[in-house]
DNA sequence: ATAGGGTTAG
């Protein structure tokens, strides 16, 4: 290794960075045989040391190289406390030292204590620059403050306290997209051109990466072609990952593939990242065969399969109810060098809880707090909801304790979970009094929360209570969708008040949420449980006009039916464009048409 | 210094 190369210290030169090789001489030996070696955080601790006990002190220059070092290796708390250190030694730390302190404090989620120290940089009389604005605003990014964020960004640029640069401008881009805003994102990639700032691919790839995650895969595209053709900047594989995510996750599988062989043709890798998307998406689908032949290219690539790779297998074994191979090549981790954390445990809990074997969930439940790993909020919801699926509601609720014992917060998840729970065990009094009992404000203007709640009302033949909620819930100003409509529906059919039933649902197609298949499912249901018939040819027809298929449950009521005679046999030429094809099997339809 | 991956939800 070139050690000139290596040691290259940049100089301020005339407001211009250029790039010196640092030459170095005698006073510098002790820099020369130690620098160059550093590569875990002790060695950098020993220099640091060392070099607070020369005299005369180093430079500055060389304190913040070495709080850069460790910073870079991410040990934020180790770099911070050199700073302070720094400090008291009375090293007079400069802009770069701050910045790189408040760097820290923001990356350990304590956007707070650099706000503090951007506080000292007034004190010490340190102009603070982009570079630690840039920090703080990716602190409030970090911190999911995305209103605070957007106001410091606001109130550099108009108050002028700092010109933002590409990367200030994509620290802000991320923080839109991370709350899908992508709209503002694009109008502030805009705003940058206007400004002269040109975008970088981070910019591009930021906004690519969030509208695929919101499958908006053809504004991506649109975007990714003016990059490349108008721009002239060209993809990278991160930039290749996202649209080949993209596109795996709507089904656009041939555009995938498509994408890949592109990606290949431009002599750029696919990594192991590029290929746990693959992995993943021949998993969520099932094909698991697939996803190994992918896992071999990789080992042939020597692009070596991690942890998110095997969890993704995991997980693709699980959906099949294969248990013993999901178990197998969990086992087989160790083996490989990968050491299951807390998302390969929680994979391999969901598919034994869904697999309804919730002894052996339980036991790999305890077994990964023996091996030192802290179960956390997904890891309990996952549990929780294993337990309810097998009606073990007291030893849910014991789990739920011992969540909070632990000092995890329930989230969303957690509480649609118990919710859900209580209700299809027949304790919706408990799911209602829990939800009274919350009066979280969040979770009191969850729709979700709502769907849940008036269907298990509905169910258990509370159809006040039910109706009740739906009325709160518009009180609220929430909006109701599909699934709310649904199950409100299907309340007022369990009730025999067919008349509301059909009015509700004329009017969520006029509130934009037309009716799906499970709606016209449910009212058919209501309609021929109710013995009134009058509707059901009409809604039969709007179901084939509009691509819609019928239900197993659904389809076999109106056999029975027309079986007993209550409805006419010409119906069945209709029933049966509305059959799907894995129902076609079925023995009674034989003697159709 | 700024961008991409894995677990839960009706």
């Amino acid at each position: 290794m070139n050690l000139t190369n290596s040691l290259v210290i940049k100089f301020k030169f005339r407001g211009n960075f250029i790039t010196t090789p640092f030459l170095l001489h005698s006073n510098f030996s002790t820099n020369r045989s130690m620098l160059p070696k550093i590569t875990n955080l002790n060695h950098a601790l020993n220099l640091f040391d060392e070099m607070s006990q020369r005299r005369p002190l180093p430079s500055v220059v060389q304190f913040n190289q070495l709080l850069h070092l460790v910073t870079k290796m991410k040990h934020f708390s180790s770099s911070l406390h050199l700073f302070n250190q720094m400090c008291s030694l009375g090293v007079p730390v400069n802009e770069y030292s701050m910045s790189i302190a408040i760097k820290c404090c923001c990356q350990l989620n304590h956007t707070k204590d650099g706000f503090a120290l951007l506080g000292s940089c007034f004190r010490r009389a340190i102009p603070p620059d982009v570079y630690i604005f840039s920090a703080l605003l990716d602190g409030l990014v970090i911190e999911d403050k995305i209103f605070e964020a957007e106001m410091l960004f606001k109130k550099l640029v108009k108050q002028k306290l700092c010109e933002p640069n590409v990367v200030m401008y994509n620290t802000m881009i991320k923080g839109l997209c991370k709350f899908g805003n992508n709209v503002t994102a694009v109008a502030l990639l805009r705003l940058m051109e206007q400004k002269n700032c040109q975008p970088s691919i981070i910019t591009y790839s930021t906004i690519i990466d969030s509208l695929c995650k919101d499958r908006l895969i053809d504004d991506a595209f649109k975007l990714f072609k003016e990059m490349v053709f108008e721009k002239r900047i060209l993809p990278n594989v991160i930039t290749y990952t996202s649209l080949i995510r993209g596109l795996c996750n709507i089904g656009r599988w041939d555009e995938a593939s498509n994408l890949l062989k592109e990606m290949e043709d431009e002599n750029i890798s696919p990594n192991v990242q590029t290929f746990n998307v693959l992995v993943d998406a021949f998993c969520k689908e099932g094909k698991v065969e697939e996803a190994e032949a992918v896992i071999n290219i990789m080992i042939e690539r020597d692009k070596a399969p991690d942890l998110v790779t095997y969890s993704s297998l995991i997980d693709g074994y699980c959906l099949r109810g294969e248990m013993i191979k999901a178990r197998e090549i969990f086992d087989s981790m160790t083996l490989r060098g990968l050491v299951p954390n807390v998302v390969t445990y929680s994979s391999l809990l969901n598919g034994y809880c869904k697999n309804r074997n919730i002894e052996e969930a339980m036991q790999m439940f305890r077994q990964m707090t023996r091996q030192g790993l802290k179960p956390n909020v997904v890891t309990y919801n996952t549990m929780l909801q294993g337990l309810f699926q097998v009606g073990h509601c007291v030893a849910a609720r014991k789990l739920f304790d011992e969540m909070h014992a632990q000092g995890l917060i329930p989230d969303h998840c957690t509480y649609r979970i118990v919710l859900d729970g209580l209700c299809n065990n027949h304790l919706v009094e408990d799911a209602l009094s829990l939800f009274h009992l919350l009066g979280d404000a969040k979770l009191n203007y969850d729709i979700f929360v709502y769907s849940i709640l008036i269907d298990g009302a509905g169910k258990c033949g509370k159809f006040h209570i039910a109706r009740n909620l739906f009325h709160d819930l518009i009180d609220k100003g929430l909006q109701p969708d599909v699934r709310t409509y649904t199950v409100m529906i299907n309340a007022f059919c369990q009730e025999g008040i067919l008349h509301d039933a059909k009015h509700l649902f004329l009017k969520m197609e006029e509130c934009g949420y037309p009716p799906n298949n499970v709606t016209y499912c449910v009212l058919l249901q209501g309609y021929l449980k109710n013995k009134h018939c009058d509707d059901v040819e009409m809604l039969l027809q709007e179901m084939g006009d509009r691509g819609y298929s019928l239900d197993a449950s659904t389809l076999s009521l109106f056999i029975d039916h027309i079986a007993a005679g209550l409805l006419d046999r010409s119906m069945l030429k209709l029933l049966g464009k509305l059959v799907p094809k894995e129902l076609l099997n079925d023995p009674r339809l034989c003697d159709w048409e």
